[in-house]
DNA sequence: TTGACATATTCCTATATAGGCATATATAGT
DNA sequence: ACTATATATGCCTATATAGGAATATGTCAA
């Protein structure tokens, strides 16, 4: 088999550092697309197709404004990689040497979130 | 050009959800590699693996001891991750509407969803 | 040494990219 | 209708998987 679709989920569709940096800029306010490719300096095609990826996990929504597409995050979508990592926290920030329990409880979300 | 390696970096290399369950078991405390193998119910070759890719960015350590190979995770390499996706908890969480230093000294001691 | 156990590596294949480029689609203005 | 603008999609290719199976490597014990 080959790797897990980009779109599978929002772990994969943000490894890609691209759609993180689409995100960074969409974190200060939605923007058009050709906004975007100004910003990043990427290819209007590439922005495109990487915010089919986001929207496709749904860490972005789009709203037709005349012949614009203006595209804002949805950061909720993020949340998932959050609960994960969160739980890892103990393990370089010292105040949570005594979590235990809230690790146990982010390990069992992470159980049920392989069918997503 | 194909995806970026799983070993480019935390984020691709956590992407794989079988990674992320070995990191999951791995929290617990270091395992050898049949240890995995056998909480984890994934073939061997398989577990090598994913444990060669989870090492290459640093997120688990190896031990030798006997003829066995111990691993231990490695959280600090996760940090990346978590300071990337902790500026987003506040599109989701009301509670980093406003007060945002003194409530993220209290977050840890809340475990509801998003507060209400 | 021989054998059993533990782990890593190699070879294979189907699949999914990401970027470059051309083109299709959609909308607005004249 | 025609044109310019804005965005999406299709086609192409090199590359990197993830899993399965077989095999290699390493280590202990008798």
């Amino acid at each position: 088999m080959a790797r897990a679709a980009t779109t599978a989920d929002a772990f994969n569709a943000v490894a890609e550092p691209r759609r993180r940096q689409i995100l960074d800029v969409l974190a200060g306010g939605e923007r058009p697309v050709n906004d975007l490719v100004g910003l990043l300096g990427m290819a209007q095609p590439q922005v495109s197709k990487h915010l089919r990826v986001l929207r496709e996990v749904g860490v972005v929504d789009v709203r037709n404004d005349g012949r614009q597409r203006v595209y804002r995050l949805n950061g909720r979508a993020l949340k998932p990689i959050h609960d994960w990592v969160r739980a890892y926290e103990r393990t370089w920030s010292e105040r949570f040497d005594q979590l235990d329990v809230v690790l146990k409880e982010l390990k069992e979300k992470e159980e049920d979130d392989g069918g997503k």
